[in-house]
Order: structure tokens, then sequence, then C-alpha cells
DNA sequence: AGAATAGTGTCTGTAAGACATTATGAC
DNA sequence: GTCATAATGTCTTACAGACACTATTCT
């Protein structure tokens, strides 16, 4: 690049090398969630290529500057590549950079939390992967060494999803499309990790208005319990108090 | 970059060129809020150099690979560049990354927010800046036209400081080392754009056991106020309940 | 005394916690 | 009938809101 000032940023576009300088490596990574048989799982994808070839890591790669227009659809391309799914809650969580985390040199990656339901999930292991699976998460952790900063950023990741479900509605994202209450409030308490009053989460998601009577009842051997859906209302609902009962320290 | 496949690491990151893909440019911003004369402000900056040469914009810049170990470090340098203070709160906040937001091409850029006390801050112009100063911030936005997608950024994140403030500690890092709680609860509400009643906030504060009494009193001409200052305990306190009474729709 | 600001007392309101009770199905 | 799960009733508790009251300084 000239060291002498341009006229205009017409000019200084023109003679721009974006090479010129050293700088970091970018990458999306998402942390996916669901939650199955009982307990909270995370995706991981065994890695094709180095560095770290054959470790297991965070599904994630490379933002394709060509056809993403925006960190939000690497995010989703990734997703969709893996799970087929096209519609997942999908937040932004925090993005980790530094000259250490991956041996390349210093590199950024923003860091995205999925919810999906696992019903109706197939998972392709695709481009960059030789397997692709789902794995327990228990206290942050997977049993799987990661790649890179990756067992960090998921324990990160888990202490944002355990906080939020606290105070917001995100878990109805993980339910299939018909599900009745206790069946929502079972998957609040994994994630809590601690149990609640039903009375009180009853209470609590029905005055939200997040959910509507499908008129179907779920019959399971004992009393048929109503089955809801998700109303219209796409926006995640906030509770104004937290629950209390699973108050972190 | 060869094609065939290496048969260790450390062969590949040999021959591993960094340049080899197209990728994202990628920077660091800081929104720096402060509160002053009753209101909320915002630190710009007039920028030295093209593009968007001689336009307002965010306290930013590039990472110094050689220099900086992580994120959070290029944010600290440049709080500290442009206005002397080493010990803020600073919190990242999310990151922005698209095609189209610089003219150079795909970028992205993590932001971080930082709340300082208006007293003793010294303001710099320095590297990159020609100009420097704290503009008002009224419904999230500056009287400036700020470059690139700035002012997006800057609405985002005031929106977020907004949220955080009902049910945080956070003001008390916009605080000088000794204050009332009168003073106090006034940056409250002067972020929230709300009043509150004063009995309330000081049950809240108080209970939150976040300050200490100095022992000294504060005499403005009425009856003198006890000074607090923030005790041992650097955590944002995180209250249980939200102040209701500026809740947003 | 009166004005102004600091600080307390106390009642109400709201939503969560606790837990007993009733309802509806299978057997 | 019993068992198990679904759903409701209702009392208690915690903390925010409202607002009247007292306290301490000034002029």
């Amino acid at each position: 690049m000239k060291k002498e000032p341009y006229k205009t940023e017409k000019d200084f576009l023109k003679a721009y090398d974006a090479n010129a300088f050293d700088r970091p490596n970018v990458s999306v990574d998402t942390v996916i969630f669901t939650v199955s048989g009982g307990v909270l799982k995370t995706l991981i994808m065994k890695r094709e290529n180095h560095p770290a070839q054959g470790q297991w890591s965070l599904v994630g790669g490379f933002i394709d500057v060509h056809n993403d227009q925006e960190l939000l659809d690497t995010a989703k391309r990734k997703l969709k590549e893996k799970t087929g799914v096209k519609t997942p809650y999908l937040e932004q969580f925090c993005s980790f950079g530094s000259k250490s985390r991956d041996p390349r040199g210093w590199s950024v990656t923003t860091v995205y939390f999925a919810l999906i339901p696992s019903e109706g999930v197939e998972l392709e292991a695709g481009q960059g992967a030789t397997d692709i699976k789902w794995s327990a998460v228990t206290d942050g952790k997977v049993k799987e060494k990661l790649a890179f900063d990756h067992a960090h950023i998921l324990e990160e990741c888990t202490e944002r999803l355990k906080s939020k479900v606290l105070y917001t509605s995100l878990p109805v994202h993980l339910m299939p499309e018909e599900f009745t209450l206790a069946e929502l409030q079972n998957v609040y308490e994994i994630i809590m990790g601690a149990a609640m009053d039903h009375k009180s989460f009853r209470r609590r998601i029905l005055r939200a208005d997040i959910l509507e009577e499908t008129g179907k009842m779920k019959d399971t051997g004992r009393r048929p319990a109503m089955l809801y859906r998700r109303n219209g209302n796409e926006n995640t609902h906030f509770f104004v108090r937290n629950i209390e009962s699973a108050q972190m320290k």
C-alpha cells in the first residue's frame, strides 16, 4: 500500500491491499443444543483436516466471503449442512479471539448458539467432517476432548444457556411441534439441573402467553395431558422475575 | 497451499498460507459510555484516514497481532490510548460482520462496551483520529453522522445498556470513587429514561451488598448525605427482579 | 419558621414457593 | 377400588411500588 495520502476514498480503495497487514483468521462456530433422552446434548463433529485432524470439535467453519452476506448466514449455512434444520433458534453468543487459540496464528471466532428439537434431525457429517454426533453435556462438558478452545467455549455457552433459562422462554425451541407442560417443565429442569414446583411453572408459562392449546390430548397411560404448541408470537418472552429455586450463587 | 494431505500437523502448519483464501478484516470497536451533566454520553472520534475520512466514528481499530494477546487487549489498548483509563468496566457486547459494512470488503468487528466515570478523564485524539469528544446519546443516537454501521451499533448497544440497568448494578461503574445514593439513583434514571421511587431504590441497592459507607458526608447546601464507595466485591450484582417502573414493552 | 434534600415506616401489589387437594385416565 | 399423572386451590414469602412521615441542613 502506498504511503502518501489519497485524494478520495475511491482512490484509496483502489490501492487498498487487504493482505498488506497481518490480520487474524475469522470463523464462526455454533454450539447446537438439543435435549433428548432426558439429557442436554450438543452436536460435535470429527475434523477431517489439519489442524486438530481427527479431533472432535464444535460445528463451525470459515466465512464464505463470496456467498455469506453476514455472520448469521455462515452460522445458518453450517447448521443446515449438518442437521438439515433451516429455522432454528439461533442467537449470537460471544466472540473469542486470541493469538494462541489456533496453531495457525491469531484467530477470532464468533460463536452462535442454536436450540433445536431432537425430533426429525438427520445428521450428516458433510464437508470437513468424517463423523458427527450428539454428545451429552454434563456440567458444561462433553466426555470427548475438543479441539482448540472449544471445551472452554462450550462451558461458557452452557453457562449462558443455564442463566437465560431462569428468566426467558428459550426452552420452547427445544420442544417438538406439540408438547405438554410437563414435558416443557422437564426440559427446563434438565437445563437448570434443579426441580421446580409444577404449579408455579404452569402459572408462569401460561401467563407469558407464548403457547396455545392444540385441543388434542396426549395419552400416555395415565390421565391425558393437554398438548400445547407455540403461538404465533416468535419473540422470546422475558419474565420480570427469575426462577429462584435454581439460583446460582 | 498444497492440495495433497499432510502427514503431520507440523507439516501442515509449515505449508500453511494465511492469505490463500479471501478472508474478512477484523477490528474491535468500543462504545464508551459515561454520564455527565445529567446525560448519557458516548465517546466518538474523527477519523484521520480513509475510508470514511473526516467522519465521526466509535473508538476502535485493528487488532495488533504482534502485541495483543486477545480481543480484550485490543479494546483495553484503544481505551487507554484515548482516555487514559486503565481499569474500566469492559464487557463484550456483540460482533457485527457483513459484506457491506465496510467499503474495503467483508469485515467483522467485535464490539465492547465500557462504562467509565466522567471525572478525571483526559481525552486524547491520538493515532488515527484528528479529534475526539463526548457526544450526548438520545434515544440511542448521537447528533453526528457516524461512519460505517456505527450508528446501528450504538443503537443496539444503548438498548443493551438500558435493559441491563433494570436487573444489574452496572451503573456503579459510572460513578466516581465516592458518591451518594441519590447520585447513583440519578444515573440509573438517566439511563432508563424514567424516574423511580427513592425508597425502593435504596432498599434494592443496600440489600445487594455492593457498597460500603465511607463515613464521610457530602454537604451540598441542605441536609448532608452519606457518601458510599464500591466495596471489595467487583462482581456485577444480578437482582432477581427487574425494576418494573421503566419496563420496556 | 420555611425550603430543600436525606432518609425511614409501612401498606399494597405481584408473582414465586410450598403443598394440599381434586380430576381423569389405566388396571 | 389403587396407582399414577394432570391440573387446581390457596396460603406464605420476597421484594417492588406508593406515599406519608421524620431528620438535618440551609437561609
